[in-house]
DNA sequence: ATTATCTATAGATCTATAGATAATGC
DNA sequence: ATTATCTATAGATCTATAGATAATGC
């Protein structure tokens, strides 16, 4: 899960650790329902802490929202490869996408992980193995759920990944989750042609490829 | 469109004018590349001014912003009525959607024009009558289209402006406009009743009613 | 001795205002 | 005379650090 120490790093001190751990929870607690907008002070204070004691163990704001971001993703991830795993993947794919519609509804951190996985931020080196590891296997995923004839061909991780977290803005813009996620469902599928449909789907299907 | 006057307000001096018009036109240049996070100072300059007079003509930042974004969701409301006036109602909701698109991902200030309309801002009371003007012409296009069969009966006001958040928020995170304006345009349809259909569209068509 | 923690504060970044100065137009 | 504009700065809000103090563990 941490994968940003390269040297040795030798154990910590027994109250370094526990307040370690109770940083990361008061973190997470702040994270899931403001987001990205949590404050160092408000972090130390909810840990029982000084802000110095949150900035030895996190030098910035950002590798301390990183390790956040980090465990949501993971924890999202494997959650969509059980599930593919268990279920056919027109199912899986539902199943995840509602129960990613009512975690975000609850959780803004969760919410902004998907758009700095997008976005700039967690571009740090840092993350660069986590990130293309997370990359890999969002693919495979991808692919498996387009071979199974479940979403269009057309379709990129970029544009998967978008549309999570533009699903992610429409609850939090007052879209009902259950619904939100049902019509970004209904559009991944891949599109019958039929009336009204004069463009857009012409390169259907181009990204489809045998095991 | 601007609806923020009670009351007389005498006419500005001529100089005035030109500065506001110019304030206006700097504001907006640096909304549409950075959206809220404009800063007055940069107004100013841009304008040629100084910060004062910017405060002067608006009194706070947000008073500014306000002006940009009515003028932006006014254009875009007027632009999808003309389409429907126009075309059927399928083809102007997918030419709509597609212009949308297009246009958001050139202009973070349009993107947050729909976050704010669906989120807290903009809710001061002096433009209350501006919102619910919008709100109801919302509701005329939106029923159209789904008397139509264009769109599905379950989707509300609030659901098709969180979509439009979400569409802008997809485009942003890295997702090509054309196709993500695709997805969501195919999920907007009237379901079908086929495999792989456990549930979530069971309260399918309920706000469908004549003219 | 070494490693961790605390408090108080420097520094950066914005919005908004005050008070002195300049441009219009009756 | 009135209305508008400018510059310089107060005030709010954060992140991050420095330097003094306290807790661990060989």
């Amino acid at each position: 899960m941490v994968l940003t120490q390269s040297p040795p790093t030798r154990p910590l001190r027994a109250d370094a650790r526990r307040n370690r751990e109770a940083i990361i929870s008061a973190a997470d607690d702040l994270f899931r329902t403001q987001g990205m907008s949590l404050q160092m002070d408000e972090v130390a204070q909810r840990a029982g802490l000084g802000v110095g004691t949150v900035y030895r163990h996190f030098p910035t704001k950002e590798a301390l929202t990183v390790e956040l971001v980090t465990y949501r993703s993971e924890t999202v991830i494997t959650q969509a490869e059980d599930a593919l795993v268990t279920d056919a993947p027109a199912v899986a794919i539902r199943g995840f996408f509602h129960a990613m519609a009512r975690l975000m509804s609850e959780d803004v951190g969760l919410r902004e992980t998907f758009k700095m996985q997008s976005t700039a931020d967690l571009q740090g080196e840092s993350c660069a193995y986590f990130r293309q590891d997370l990359h890999e296997r969002k693919l495979a995923i991808m692919q498996r759920a387009q071979r199974a004839g479940a979403v269009r061909g057309d379709l990129g991780v970029e544009d998967f990944d978008a549309l999570m977290c533009g699903m992610g803005q429409a609850i939090v813009a007052g879209g009902r989750p259950e619904l939100i996620a049902d019509v970004i469902l209904e559009g991944l599928r891949v599109p019958l042609g039929d009336g009204a449909d004069s463009k857009g789907s012409d390169a259907r299907r181009a990204g489809v490829d045998g095991a």
